[in-house]
DNA sequence: CGGCTGCTTGAATACCTTCAATTCATGTGG
DNA sequence: CCACATGAATTGAAGGTATTCAAGCAGCCG
């Protein structure tokens, strides 16, 4: 049985290099931020959103305590988790620009956000244009991080792609200061699939495939990992069906 | 066969509603942006690059005649077409906080784009909130158009995925005036595919069913919408495998 | 004209999905 | 406190869709 899951800090430096690159502000901006906005905190439990698809766009959103999933919908109903948000990353920005949010975003553990009022932080970047470079970069990497997955789900099959969802997670976490061989997914099998763009019972089949192969131990939603470079194989040379 | 390719404005208003948004910046502000930036504008003959993966990142691009595909690349030597430009929408966003270009662009045509510098936007945008406003937007109006295709990609079929790529082509042709019902798909079947996350095979295949169907009439190229709606309740309703 | 590249089409295969059954964890009510 | 209902995850077998491999055709440039 897996127990102990550790918060403590990664030593592999590794981690850090191969991730997708998530978007965020970093610390230090955020002390600055917290002097010039009126920035109010929202906690959420599970399930719950931290906004929907249609209700007015007024705020960009910081994710503070947990992690969210960001669904998009199109006209006639089908529905993707396009990306998972956890602590440092923003949400929303998206929706710059609009009226209304463009999709939904929903809590998956008990999680807290910070709204940042978009007008607020419009006024803010003139005055410090630093601020607005640090929100240029991120709306860019935003972009970037759906370019490369785009890429991953374009190029890989099935088993390589929940192998670069497992780094990726990993990769976050690290930066986070968490355990990067030792975690918890967050989101339910259906979420990793849509994320993924298979079917939950793939994803499923890959992740005990991945076990046999000593990679990874997974049990429901707790994983270790094994063997990073194997991982890292898997996920770089494969190529898709 | 098929011929006289006009460049007719399009009489048909539902065209531009059913769009995958395209980023751009709108001919208003492009005045004052001439005015206001030391904008340089360089031609590409097909298969030239605008910028490559790399190469020291200094400015953003407007595509101003022509079109232009963008091309990511994993660092084990994947490759995917991420996006398409036509005139009026900008390329070069995504590596904005870099120091270097995060992908190539390539002509797909003898094509034009204006070099927008980097700090002199910046700078001008300290200046002009209303080019702030438009900046954030236009990069927000990326993400969501990334999005959705990360959605269609994720949830349709190979068949609804290509009519569906004919549609935003059609519409974005008719948001610049020309025919939504007869155009030249600029870029080559592998290219398409490569977007599509499909084979060339796959893809010429599904163009000639959308022809046996009578939805489409199609040479090689050249591109004839007999039946929008036919169209569209492919690319709506059809789902993944 | 010849060689080349891009496009099309066919047949066989492989991979993922679909359908179905089982196990496991959780929480609710008797 | 246990029984039971519920939802999530796993696993097997059958089937379908896109890919792979292969061949042929058409346009284009030297």
């Amino acid at each position: 049985m897996i127990a102990n899951v550790s918060q403590s800090t990664s030593t592999h430096p590794s981690w850090t290099s191969q991730a997708v690159q998530p978007p965020s502000l970093s610390a230090i901006d955020l002390e600055a931020l917290r002097r010039e906005l009126p920035v109010t905190r929202r906690k959420h439990a599970a399930g719950q959103y931290l906004y929907r698809s249609g209700q007015p766009f007024r705020a960009i959103h910081l994710v503070h305590v947990g992690s969210y999933k960001i669904c998009d919908t199109s006209t006639d109903g089908r529905e993707k988790v396009t990306a998972f948000k956890m602590r440092g990353e923003l949400a929303g920005v998206e929706s710059i620009g609009l009226d209304a949010y463009a999709c939904d975003v929903i809590a998956l553990e008990d999680s807290e956000a910070w709204d940042l009022p978009y007008p607020a932080v419009m006024k803010a970047a003139v005055r410090i244009p630093e601020l607005q470079e640090q929100i240029h970069t991120a709306l860019a990497a935003e972009i970037r991080c759906d370019r490369t997955w785009m890429l991953l789900l374009g190029t890989l099959a099935a088993e390589p792609r929940v192998a670069a969802f497992l780094i990726d997670i990993a990769a976050r976490h690290a930066r986070l200061g968490y355990s990067a061989k030792h975690f918890i997914l967050r989101m339910s099998r259906l979420d990793m699939a849509s994320f993924l763009a298979l079917k939950h019972e793939t994803v499923s089949r890959a992740l005990s495939h991945l076990a046999d192969l000593r990679f990874i131990e997974v049990q429901r939603r707790e994983v270790r990992v094994l063997d990073v470079d194997g991982l890292r194989a898997m996920a770089c040379c494969a190529q898709a069906a």
